[in-house]
DNA sequence: CTGAAAGCGCTAACAG
DNA sequence: CTGTTAGCGCTTTCAG
């Protein structure tokens, strides 16, 4: 087993002081040309590498991301991870992964256990249990400490910081829009509960394209699931609920705030006996894998959960490298959705 | 912005010197009473938290683990990361993750970029590619330098190491035993190319099952996949592949050696008009969503992804922490699995 | 052109 | 009981 080589023993090797093969290295014009030749070289053959643990804390950054999410096991999260991973690492920047499961505890202490050096910045997509508490304290601390953070889909309006999100409002009206093109009468809605942020504005635009279109909002065909946790914990409970809605209710359309919410009535309704699109005609929201290898594959709302990525990391790394703190300057950026048609809709 | 307060200023604050406050706050029993209680309430204050880079530096660990998957937007590779997460917390390790979308290139910069002091271990599952260009001196030499590798699922046996695996011939045999059991007469299996050990392990588990019941290896119904790359991009032409293979041979039976290949099938036999599973019983290989919410949901092998997670960080953690270099004493630790009926198998 | 020294934040051996 | 010192690996003045 051969030790990494420091500075140090490079230079006790080549009788030089530390300092000078730390200029070598890095091509200083102090220098001379054989001295340089003669340092690259051994540090080549012994594959010299600077620790990046001693660089950090000279530099007093790590160049390594926090990302805090609630879940991995989630297609949307899981494509922003690759977003990030893909360009922090063009940059030069690692990505450090917490998970907080949902919940507010475990949030706290990922984002206390890496702000004591670990990282230079958070991108964050608040856990439903925070958002539900509505105490936002370990955000406003870390960022209050010098520590920027960025949002993306589960953001937070009082806390002010850079945020990556999808127009919830706009897109979700589209959907509903596309629905009554489709020529559905009596189009309902499954969202989350009202303090999940997407939950909520997803269900406004639901409301404004039926009120557009002057349909009367019937605030029953408004199905808000209650899942704090892991959504995959309770999925009988979550079946429970949407088959109760749709046997009380004789929709012939749904938007469904995500993937497993449309999956899962699409189940439900089947079991019922109605034909998709013929009777009920589904509209998901984020299109993952589940989405397109439903059966029948189903229409949904693409979130481009890569590119919301790229656009957190671009963000956090822009704020981290500009010399100028911008405090106030903050950007929430807004990235496309596109409705992708495929079998669980007329057209 | 308040800056986070390091021993030095507590310490010019107190009018103490640093040590004494170093001491202070781990309860040295070399300070007295009255200064701990005077330096704690200080820090407590103020918020106080270690400089985790400092220590890292001083310490020679950075209590993370580093974690190389060739893809995250991939269940099974997302519950093994939720595994480790969750080990890894417990014990105070953070979890840095980096990506090798099945690329050699990507996997060497990642190893090398983490490998310079920023964590103490891998958990590696390694890339199609580096599988196939059988070039491991990245591992090798990163094993020298006295960092601990872990590898899980994707393993390479010349490399001496810990490892977390499933037992792939016994469970494939497993598997197919149920199909014969089932009553299949032409069972399939549709795998990967042998450099993937998984697939090659899978397939000779196949092999076994079929000559101790009597059954001849017919070669042509052993379909070998190429997807060297992310099976996201050419999802159309492991269509074609799949659809080819099952118009050509007349089974009765298949086993697919992942979820996605095994969703595929059906959806292929399904548009040639086959009934699932009168006509053709299907079972996957690991336990993900699409398996799960499938139409009719698909019959398949549970790998236990979180288990093995948590193994591989286990096995980790123990070795990093061990005094002794047990450098021979390598343990692969194989982890178990379990069929879960669906509806794609009669019984 | 080269080296000594200081310092990033912390711990620990050693003096006092 | 408290403080000084050295050192982790590296960069960067500042002297020489």
């Amino acid at each position: 087993m051969k030790q990494k080589p420091t500075l140090k023993v490079i230079a006790k090797e080549l009788d030089v002081s530390v300092s000078t093969v730390s200029k070598a290295l890095r091509d200083s014009k102090e220098i001379s040309d054989e001295t340089k030749q003669k340092v690259k070289a051994f540090a080549k053959l012994y594959n010299y590498r600077p620790n990046n643990i001693a660089l950090s804390l000279k530099n007093k950054k790590t160049k390594t991301l926090g990302v805090i999410i609630p879940e991995i096991v989630h297609h949307f999260f899981t494509t922003v991870i690759s977003g990030i991973e893909n360009f922090a690492n063009d940059k030069g920047y690692n990505v450090i992964v917490g998970l907080s499961n949902e919940s507010f505890k475990k949030e706290v202490i990922n984002l206390e256990m890496l702000a004591n050096g670990s990282i230079d910045g958070f991108i964050i997509s608040v856990a439903k249990e925070t958002l539900s508490f509505k105490d936002y304290h370990h955000l406003s601390e870390t960022i209050d400490q010098g520590i920027p953070i960025v949002m993306f889909d589960r953001v937070i309006d009082e806390i002010e910081c850079d945020k990556v999100i999808v127009d919830d409002i706009e897109t979700s009206k589209k959907a509903v829009q596309k629905l009554i093109e489709n020529k559905c009468q009596k189009i309902g809605i499954i969202s989350t509960k009202d303090y999940v942020s997407v939950g909520r504005l997803r269900t406004e635009g639901y409301k404004n394209a039926l009120t557009e279109n002057n349909f009367t909002v019937d605030e029953n065909l408004i199905l808000k699931i209650d899942d704090k946790f892991n959504s995959d914990d309770n999925l009988e409970f979550l079946e429970v609920q949407i088959s109760e809605y749709i046997n009380n209710n004789d929709i012939d359309g749904v938007f469904a705030v995500n993937e497993l919410y449309a999956i899962t009535a699409m189940k439900v309704a089947r079991q019922k006996g109605l034909r998709i699109p013929e009777d009920l005609q589904i509209i998901g929201f984020t299109d993952g894998v589940l989405s397109k290898h439903a059966f029948p594959p189903l229409t949904t709302i693409s979130q481009h959960g890569f590119e919301m990525g790229e656009e957190a990391a671009k963000l956090l790394i822009d704020r981290l490298e500009s010399v100028s703190d911008d405090e106030e300057n903050y950007i929430t950026s807004i990235v496309k959705t596109e409705i992708i048609s495929r079998e669980t809709t007329k057209f």
